[in-house]
RNA sequence: GCCUCCGUAGCUCAGUGGAUAGAGCGGCUGACUUCUAAUCAGCGGGUCGCAGGUUCAAAUCCUGCCGGGGGCGCCA
């Protein structure tokens, strides 16, 4: 189904070819009228006559009839654009009758990957890996849904030198043999002792980077061990995981261990290509465009010059994996712009090796940091109360107690699944909705308010709407049933719903869930503006059928909208 | 020093080169025997950090400043 600005856009295009071929319409919502041409404007000088003369031209030759019910040339040149009722309400009526709610699956599919969330093991997750996790997951939800194919890839920090740490200080604690029994609570801990160790004592940081040396060469005893505090903190994950709701499953851990393998093929690889320099006994790869502090060429550093490899290396062998063994056509990171200058290396690097054959498939989705009331940062402070499990159980425990201060009439577990859902969707919503890149602070009051644009809001839009059908024992109007648009409040609304799919485009486009929360927001309040404008239950058969359409078309989107958020959307609250 | 991101109402933030820059919160004034008031309507609130430039048109693009965050060779 064709959305109706495409509609129009392709109307202005027509005629706008006939005054200069190619011309953009600059087609824009308007506050004027529904829509707003200012192509005429760009255009005058090129033709070189007055805008509105212009304007007069296109309109003159625009065929507008059948969709538009007012067409006027306004102020300089604008060509204000007003749709006809009927126009709308056939494009909603097939909106309706549409399961996907007009957001159409793209032509050609990609197969992205997505890296996200990426907890370190042998610490429990914490509020840095908030972000990663709630954007690659509403990431993976809106591309898989516009019909990509899309690679979860959760690659985990589950190989380096903390290990070398990790593992010898369980060794002097004799916990080697009882292991098993360790839960990552006292791997948190653990980690603390184990690099206070490493710090103070030079025999023990020696015996650790032996360890390494063990462990990257597949000592199998070093591996047991080693595969302990994977188990235990992936075990960990798992349930941050089920408690937020996301997508990733142990099967899309593809961790940086994973890579071990294929680290010397990169350096192989980069050095036939003629890329590696030696430099302080380290492999580099100088990219060009890039400098440190002092002028001088930046590296990537690929192999250490104590033969160890780092993270870069990783990240190559990653790259070349995704694109090649993987097949993908877009590698999506998300991750904190903190790592911008990292990647970019990594992806010059990665495209002089041959690994990225085309630059502009890697994407990196930066995002600031999460702040504290004090505006300072709340990432892992060392031995600070900002694990997950608690912030997420805080934010449950703060909506049930909302929930009964309202009196609702909800049955115990259907409370506690509404205070799960609520808890849960304010925290990610708070995430979602602002702008990635800028810092957020983290404020429990502003995202568990119930008026404002926060999460709870737009669940609750959406439970009073349902609720509608639920109190009045009615079926919604079956799909692509007939919509009326006689009240004022009801274009509105009819009109937002229909840039929904816009709205989930977008949000690909740009990598940026807070465009689509910023529509869903918009949808509800129109709504609201609707329903208290327009009584839904009323006596005519024919507008209670057609504005028990819109509340359930509203609901639709608001229900899609939020599931692509990866935010639960009671029925009832 | 270089690179990068950010700077919009008291606070938190929207704002695809287009007309009079918008929301939310807080404040003030109203609307409830509710189709869920967990809501809505109205009022007040602005040198869009500063200065140039490009353009018919700049919060938006370019340059330079000011202020803040982050990054800049063997941690990841």
């Amino acid at each position: 189904m064709p959305d109706a600005s495409s509609v129009l856009l392709q109307r202005l295009q027509a005629a706008f070819d006939t005054v200069a071929p190619g011309a953009d319409p600059v087609l824009r919502v308007s506050d004027r009228a529904d829509f707003q041409a200012n192509g005429a404007l760009a255009l005058a000088k090129q033709v070189g006559r007055p805008p509105r003369q212009v304007a007069e031209e296109v309109v003159a030759a625009a065929s507008l009839d059948d969709i538009c019910s007012e067409v006027e040339i306004s102020g300089p040149g604008f060509i204000n654009l007003t749709l006809s009722d009927a126009f709308v309400a056939a494009q909603l009526a097939a909106l309706s009758a549409d399961p996907r709610l007009g957001v159409a699956e793209v032509e050609r599919p990609e197969t992205i990957v997505i890296d996200y969330s990426a907890p370190n093991v042998a610490k429990e997750m914490h509020v840095g890996h908030l972000r990663s996790t709630l954007i690659g997951d509403a990431l993976a939800r809106v591309l898989g849904f516009l019909g990509h194919d899309v690679r979860r890839e959760n690659h985990i920090g589950d190989w380096g030198t903390p290990f070398g740490m990790l593992i010898e200080h369980l060794i002097d604690v004799g916990g080697a043999m009882r292991a098993e029994t360790f839960s990552v609570r006292d791997l948190n801990e653990f980690y603390a002792a184990a690099r206070k160790q490493f710090d103070s004592d030079p025999g023990f940081a020696e015996r650790c980077r032996r360890r390494v040396v063990l462990l990257q060469s597949g000592d199998e005893e070093t591996l047991r061990l080693w595969r302990i505090f994977v188990a235990e903190s992936m075990r960990h994950a798992r349930e941050v995981y089920e408690l937020l709701g996301v997508l990733l499953t142990d099967d899309d851990i593809v961790g940086e261990s994973f890579y071990n393998p294929l680290l010397p093929v990169v350096v192989d690889e980069l050095d036939s290509r003629g890329l590696l320099v030696e430099d302080d006994g380290a492999l580099c790869v100088f990219p060009a465009g890039f400098e440190n502090r002092n002028g001088e060429p930046l590296p990537l550093i690929v192999r250490k010059s104590d033969g160890g490899y780092g993270y870069p290396a990783t990240d190559l062998a990653c790259v070349r994996d995704r694109t090649g063994r993987v097949g993908a056509t877009r590698l999506v990171y998300v991750v904190g712009a903190d790592q911008a200058l990292h990647l970019r290396l990594v992806f010059a690097v990665a495209a002089l090796a041959g690994y990225l054959p085309d630059a502009s498939a890697a994407v990196h989705v930066a995002f600031g940091n999460v702040l504290g009331t004090g505006g300072k940062k709340m990432a892992s402070r060392s031995g600070g109360s900002d694990r997950l499990v608690d912030l997420l159980a805080e934010g449950i425990e703060r909506a049930e107690a909302a929930l009964k201060e309202r009196s609702s009439d909800l049955s115990p577990e259907r409370q506690a699944a509404t205070a799960h859902a609520l808890g849960v969707g304010a925290v990610k919503y708070a995430d979602l909705s602002t702008e990635r890149v800028r810092d957020y602070v983290f404020d429990w009051d502003r995202m568990l308010a119930f008026e404002g644009d926060t999460g709870p809001y737009l669940q609750y839009a959406h439970a009073r709407i349902r609720s509608i059908f639920r109190r009045a024992h009615l079926p919604p109007p079956p799909p692509g049933s007939p919509l009326l648009l006689g009240e004022p409040a009801e274009r509105p609304l009819a009109l937002q719903l229909l840039r929904f799919a816009e709205a989930v485009e977008v949000t690909a486009e740009t990598s940026s869930p807070s465009k689509l929360c910023t529509y869903l927001f918009d949808l509800a309040t129109t709504f609201t503006g609707f329903y208290e404008a327009c009584r839904v239950l009323v006596d005519d058969q024919a507008v209670r059928s057609s504005r028990l359409g819109l509340c359930d078309l509203t609901a639709r989107v608001l229900e899609q909208g939020l599931s692509l958020l990866g935010i639960e959307a009671p029925e009832q609250m």
